[in-house]
DNA sequence: GAAGGAGATATT
DNA sequence: AATATCTCCTTC
């Protein structure tokens, strides 16, 4: 429609004229905006090499129809506007502290804001900046900036959506307009004069990022794609800070965990949880130090001995020769709890007791994992000397054991200390023996220093771990749900978690009914916004109309008249879309969102299957935890979780304990089943 | 060259 | 604040 528009390059490189990717040499990049541009395509390139070093897009240069010279006009107005500008975004490419993206950012910024904007109008963005921080973009983390407005870089205030299927603030869409622009800012795709003239807000959208912004960060749900996403920015090894680094000091700093179990994750780690080698952690496998250990999920802290939470459970254990009273036999061991040294000031290395050790913190951690006969893993470390299993180097996964008593004695040192006893209960045989099986039950060693010991701890209930001859080592009852609900740096984990949880859950099930087709009622399947911008599956919308042809050919006594456009309206209003159906492109952005809300629910439907079936456990053993009051302060009842399944868990009631107990791992799969139905129930439309 | 001081780091 | 570490650096 327009003679010789000049386009620049896709986010691919690929030039939009000529549909070539240019070498790098082939292209230059805008300073204003930063975006690539194939010289040979360019109608009007650089003259001379100097202009080159210092060029300006067609979008951004031409004094008539440049973007900056409009926003200097339709700005502050004054003379010396479009200077301004020109001077703080050359600012912001000078800042040598500001990633390539931040700059991106800034100038985006800078060019809308320049845009005549009333007084009050950035304290507002800045509010709406904050709430896309830590709303929508931690609340749901999927509207995230692939949604923005690629022209403020915001979520969009009034969504418009382009036929061809891009998203932009009503504004920011105007001001493109207005600078006579009359093709897509994302595709460069023609807009139609209807659009041009009087672009729609797409209320759908509107709602759902409405809604996004208004929650509260929640915490996500305790699935393994979530944990693992939290890992996503660090590198694959272990580094060093640049703080660190200035002082010449450690290289303290872990590296990208790569299982997907959250930190509180009982047992063995399964492929399921290994997405990058899909095998797990298997018995055997050796780290060179605590950080890589860590970064496998065997034992995550780094320094302590013991992973854990008081009134919760311990989930792993370092064997690393820290305590002289340990006593290593293999498939059995003494462990010494932590504590009883004072480390203040920068005694980090002080082994000398001197006081007396308590079943508190981790200590109390472990006494739980006794308690209930969670699995524990454990790791050995090099740095244990005295004992004949510990490894030459490196820190090994020896797999599960249980912790079968626990109680005080006396330690070398003279002061109490809290005394464990390990014993290995693992399908897979330890490292060090020649045996092709796994652990059997086993009768419990003879303890000498049992005599001596106070507070003595043994299990009273059905060890949550245990032994069958069919299954091996199996869970026999739903492993503890995980507490960590949100990613490290969590402080808000309380009774009020399970609040917003519940409002998480419907906000996004609001969400997916924010997107139903206009047709079939359901969440649409390959969204499609109309300029009228109302939205439909593409298949129902296509569908719907009987007459495929766009054009009626006409005869009136043999001779042809002038072939007549069909009508054909929207749906749900009169407007005629039939340009609009010629060729109409999916809403990816918004088909991406739906996609991944679905599934986010999924997930979350699963969870709570679990939940369910964790507090039908939890009223199993009402009788018998009325004397446990440990940690009853800051642990909340798994019970109140468990009403998040809306409904789920009910039919779970009727299965019988014993056939649960057997069919667990086979359950949650048959949970994936159910999810997917239901899923597949609100999402088919085909 | 070994031992230990000191600073960093992550989790409770 | 504590912790069953890691590293660089200094001291012996």
């Amino acid at each position: 429609m327009s003679p010789a528009v000049d386009l620049p390059c896709d986010g691919d490189g690929v030039c939009m004229a000529c549909k070539n990717k240019p070498s790098e040499l082939e292209t230059m990049t805008c300073r204003t905006c930063a975006t690539p541009w194939h010289v040979e395509c360019l109608s009007r390139p650089p003259e001379t090499l100097a202009l080159a070093a210092d060029w300006q897009c067609p979008d951004c240069c031409l004094p008539a129809e440049g973007a900056l010279s409009d926003i200097a006009a339709s700005g502050a107005g004054s003379g010396g506007a479009l200077e301004d500008l020109i001077a703080s975004i050359r600012a912001i490419e000078a800042d040598e502290s500001l990633t390539e993206q931040e700059k991106a950012r800034r100038r985006q910024e800078l060019m809308s804001r320049g845009a005549g904007k009333e007084k009050g109008q950035e304290e507002e963005e800045e509010d709406r900046e904050k709430q896309n921080g830590d709303g929508a973009n931690d609340v749901l983390g999927l509207l995230d900036e692939k949604f923005n407005c690629s022209f403020c870089m915001q979520l969009p205030e009034r969504p418009v959506t382009t036929p061809c299927g891009h998203n932009f603030c009503l504004k920011c869409f105007q001001k493109w307009l207005g600078q006579g622009k009359h093709t897509c800012a994302k595709c460069r795709a023609p807009i139609p004069p209807k659009m041009v003239s009087q672009p729609r807000i797409n209320s759908a959208l509107v709602v759902a990022i409405r809604m996004a912004k208004t929650v509260k960060p929640v915490p996500g749900n305790k699935t393994t794609v979530y944990h693992y996403i939290c890992n996503e920015n660090r590198p694959e090894k272990a580094f060093t800070t640049e703080r660190a680094k200035k002082s010449g000091k450690a290289n303290a700093c872990s590296g990208q965990i790569f299982v997907t179990v959250p930190p509180d994750h009982f047992g063995p780690i399964l492929a399921e949880h290994d997405p990058k080698r899909n095998k797990g952690v298997l018995v055997g496998e050796s780290w060179e130090d605590r950080m890589e250990c860590r970064q496998w999920g065997a034992h995550l802290p780094h320094v302590a001995g013991i992973a854990g939470q008081s009134g919760y459970g311990a989930q792993s254990v370092a064997l690393s020769g820290g305590y002289e009273d340990d006593e290593d036999h293999g498939e059995w061991f003494l462990y010494t709890g932590s504590g009883g040294r004072d480390l203040s000031g920068n005694k980090r290395t002080n082994k000398d007791q001197s006081f007396d050790q308590k079943f508190d913190k981790m200590n109390e951690a472990l006494r739980v994992s006794c308690r209930k006969g969670y699995p524990v893993r454990v790791v050995r470390s090099h740095k244990e000397k005295r004992s004949a299993y510990a490894p030459e180097t490196g820190v090994r996964y020896d797999g599960i054991y249980r912790i079968e008593k626990c109680w005080r004695k006396v330690g070398i040192q003279g002061f109490k200390v809290c005394r464990y006893l390990f014993v290995r209960c693992d399908n897979e045989p330890a490292p060090w023996t020649s045996d092709e099986n796994g652990d059997r039950p086993r009768p419990l060693p003879e303890i000498k220093e049992l005599k001596r010991a106070t507070d003595t701890t043994e299990r009273k209930e059905r060890p949550a771990w245990d032994y069958n001859e069919k299954d091996g080592w199996v869970w026999t009852k739903p492993p503890p749900h995980s507490r960590k609900i949100l990613a490290s740096g969590d402080v808000e984990e309380n009774k009020s978690g399970r609040k917003r949880r519940l409002k998480s859950t419907n906000v996004r099930e609001r969400l997916l009914k924010e997107f139903k087709c206009e047709i079939c009622g359901k969440v649409m399947t390959f969204p499609l916004t109309t300029p009228c911008a109302h939205n439909f599956c593409k298949k129902c919308l296509l569908d719907s109309y009987d007459d495929q042809s766009f054009i009626r050919e006409r005869t009136s006594g043999g001779r042809t008249l002038r072939a007549q456009k069909i009508v054909k309206k929207c749906p749900s209003c009169t407007t005629d879309i039939s340009d609009f159906l010629q060729n109409p492109q999916v809403n990816r952005e918004l088909m991406d969102l739906i996609e991944s809300l679905q599934q986010k629910i999924r997930e979350e439907n699963l969870d709570a299957d679990e939940e369910a079936s964790d507090e039908r456990e939890n009223n199993d053993e009402k009788v018998d935890t009325k004397e446990k009051n440990d940690g009853a302060g800051e642990e909340d009842s798994d019970g109140i979780d468990a009403e998040d399944g809306d409904g789920v868990g009910e039919k779970c009631h009727t299965v019988g304990r014993k056939e649960e107990a057997n069919c667990f791992s086979s359950e949650s799969g048959q949970n994936l089943q159910k999810a997917q139905k239901r899923l597949m129930g609100v999402s088919s439309a085909e």
